[in-house]
Formats: C-alpha cells, sequence, structure tokens
DNA sequence: GGCGGCTGTGACCCACGGGTGACTGACACG
DNA sequence: CGTGTCAGTCACCCGTGGGTCACAGCCGCC
C-alpha cells in the first residue's frame, strides 16, 4: 500500500521509510489507519504512540497535532468500528421480510465484519480498555443496539414482554459474535458463509417457534 | 492513620486496620481475595499492587513474598475462574443423559457462574489482558474447552461432522456467556432462573432437531 | 535473656511511556 | 530575497507503578 518502497513489512511492524511530507487531511487518515493496525495488533495497553508514529513513519508530536490524546485516537477507531456493524446490522435487518432471511443476513454481517481484511473488530469485541468508561458505554452500546432491533422483530412478531425479547435478542448477539471469532481463529476449515449458515440455523430453529411454548 | 480504626466494612475499598501478623498459609489467601476484589473491581491494568496490599492492609513487599510478580498473582486467580466453570460445565453435562435438561442444566452453569458474588467471571469473560497469551490462552481455553465437551454430545447424537460440532457448541457458549453476562448488568429484572429458562429454551429449540434439515 | 527465624515495613530504584516545547527546513508569495 | 506558514523533528519532562533492599518488631527456645 502507499508508498514502502522498502517497507520490508516483515512481520508484523514496519517502520514507514520516514522519507515524505504530506498534506493534513492525507496524514490524518494515515496515521489513523497506522493507529489501527497497531491497536489491532497490540492491544491498546500494549501500544506505544510511539510504536503508531513509527509506523506511519512519523515522529510522536506529529501524532499530537492530529489527536488531543491516546484514549481519543482510540474512541476514533473504536467509534468507527462500532457504527460500522450497528449499521451493517440494521440494514441487514431492514433488507427483507422474512424472518428466516433475517436471521441468515445478520448472521452474515457478523461473519463478515469478522473476517475483514483490518480486524477491526477486535477493537470491540476483545478491547483490553474496559475499563474505561468511554469504552465500555461504546462497547456495550454495539451489542445492546444490535440487540435492541434483533428484539423489536421478536416482540412485534410474538408478543413475548421486553425483557425477554431483548434478552433472546443479546443471546442471538453472542452466538453470532463468539461464534463468528472462534470461526475466524479456526483458521478456515469450514467457508465463512457455510459456517454463517450453520449457525444461522441454529439460530433460526431457536427462535422461529415463539412464542408457542412446544416443549418436547 | 487513616481515621477508620474501625474498618467501616466498607463499601468497596477499605483499607483494612492493618494491624496484626498472621501465619503465612493464612495471608496468601487473604491476600488472593484482595487480589480478586481489586482486578475484579479494576481491571488488571488499572489495579496497582499498592491498591492489593492496601486492601488487605498489608504492605506491598509481603505481596511479593508470596507471589513472583503482578502477572502470576492474576494468574492464579484466573485459573481459579477458569477451572471453575469448566468444571462446573463438565459436571452439568454428565448429571443427565436427556439433552433438554442438559442444556438447561449447562445454562444454569453459566448464570450462576456470572451471578456469583466475588465476580470472578469477570477475569475470563472481560479481561483487559488478553495481549498476554498466556492469559489468552486461559481465557480461550474456558470457551474451547466447554465447547469441547457439548460438541462430544452433539456430535455423538448427531453424527455431525467435527468442525460443524464444534462450532455449534461454542456458539451455545457463546449465546450462554453473552446472554449471562447481559442479564446480569439489567440488574434483576427477570429472576435469575427465569432468564436461565428462557434461553436455554432457545438453545435447545435450535438445537435439538439436528441434523435433519427441516428448514422452513 | 539473648538469639535465630519469621512476618512485616518505609524508602528507594528505575524503566516505560504519555505528553510537550523549542527548533528546522521547505515552499509560496509579494 | 525576506518572510510567514505549516509539516516535521529532537530532546526532554515527569508521573506512574512494578519490583527490591535494608532494617524492625515479635516469637519461641535453649
Amino acid at each position: 500500500m502507499t508508498a514502502g518502497s522498502t517497507d520490508t513489512t516483515s512481520d508484523g511492524v514496519h517502520p514507514r521509510p520516514r522519507g515524505g511530507r504530506m498534506p493534513r487531511r492525507e496524514r490524518r487518515v494515515q496515521l489513523l489507519e497506522s493507529a489501527l493496525e497497531v491497536f489491532v495488533a497490540q492491544g491498546y495497553h500494549a501500544a506505544a504512540m510511539d510504536d503508531i508514529a513509527d509506523r506511519a513513519g512519523v515522529s510522536k508530536p506529529v501524532l499530537y497535532q492530529h489527536f488531543p490524546g491516546k484514549l481519543d485516537l482510540y474512541l476514533a477507531l473504536l467509534d468507527t468500528s462500532c457504527d460500522l456493524i450497528i449499521d451493517n446490522c440494521r440494514e441487514a435487518l431492514a433488507s427483507t421480510n422474512d424472518n428466516r432471511e433475517r436471521v441468515a443476513a445478520t448472521m452474515k454481517v457478523f461473519y463478515s465484519y469478522v473476517a475483514s481484511e483490518e480486524g477491526a473488530f477486535r477493537l470491540v469485541f476483545e478491547s483490553d480498555l474496559t475499563s474505561e468508561p468511554d469504552v465500555r458505554e461504546r462497547v456495550d452500546r454495539v451489542t445492546t443496539e444490535c440487540a435492541s432491533m434483533i428484539a423489536d422483530v421478536i416482540r412485534t412478531d410474538t408478543g413475548l414482554p421486553d425483557e425477554a425479547s431483548e434478552l433472546l435478542a443479546v443471546s442471538l448477539v453472542g452466538m453470532a459474535q463468539v461464534s463468528a471469532r472462534f470461526w475466524l481463529a479456526g483458521g478456515g476449515e469450514i467457508a465463512q458463509d457455510d459456517a454463517a449458515a450453520l449457525i444461522a440455523g441454529l439460530a433460526w430453529r431457536g427462535i422461529r417457534g415463539y412464542p408457542m411454548t412446544d416443549d418436547h
């Protein structure tokens, strides 16, 4: 990508050549990219501002000319990542009126999210800064908000009470989120779409009958 | 020092009186208790060794007479917590041969675990030290191992291939884990057993039919 | 009673990393 | 060609916190 004549790259971290100047806007997005890579690879605490600056081929003060502090930088990236999945989730739910397809589409969203090249999902699902309220709030919002949209459908179509709908929805989100991460770690023994379809099937079987209590 | 001769009992943080000596064994478990409280309340990074020592009414070097370092202390607690849920999960699965009851029992285990007073589950499900391989390995082991036991049942009873069984099992674990944490955060609008039963119902409906593919 | 072995303490060391201040070098413009 | 501007750098500050050293009270025991 951009520049990187030598790049070397090698393992995971690569000091960029450190040569050229850049217009402010451009530099800013480049810094965001570098920061994302470093945060994803190392986590918030292990990532030093120096690392991010080096990664971008720039010295530390430049970073501070664009972002007031480490936390702000992190939050900017986190927000982007949170919004992405929430929006995708919303679109998936709105894409059809067939609930079986809704489940499948939503599951696909989670698997795509986790599979995306940059690994930004790690900021959301594997953040190591959950003790920071600002971070916690955003991370929780992903589950809460996705679940809330799903819960609306459940409540509407089944008449279950709010709390139950919400809890069911959260458990579907949890299922998607955890299984997708596990699938990713597994290294591709199952194709992405197959995995998503399998779990979508599980989810759909689970909720389709509500609220009729047809136990055994 | 600090007024509080009377302990005050304390709501959240309390310097213990700091008076007495203690036999080594006893001190050790007390330190573990204090460390758990602090790690649970603050997370690994925000917790200082001084905090833990203070919490136990003791000075820092005492801590180092019992544990070689902060990480070791953390890992000791983490191990305990990991083993607890894995063992409970195993017992739940072994407690019956009726799969519907198995699901219910296992779900109850997760809800009890999360509801337990000490909050030790946070070390496992909300650790902020996942960048440390030793921690990562243990945290992952919980999901992996629980899922593996569940997957055995699934594979045996349905004949599904290994990878599919494993993925289904993981998604059930994810469902349990995420929904239980959400339920806890909700603050008790639904009773623990009701919540567990609700999600167990969802899970059971999901898997009971496999491998017959009765879509729509 | 003094002496070895505990448990325990106050004070200190030092690496690490977030954040800053003073300077430089290129370029556009009048 | 001076000069303002803006990207960029080097070197530094300093709070925080993990980890350690030398010393202090208490105990039981010959």
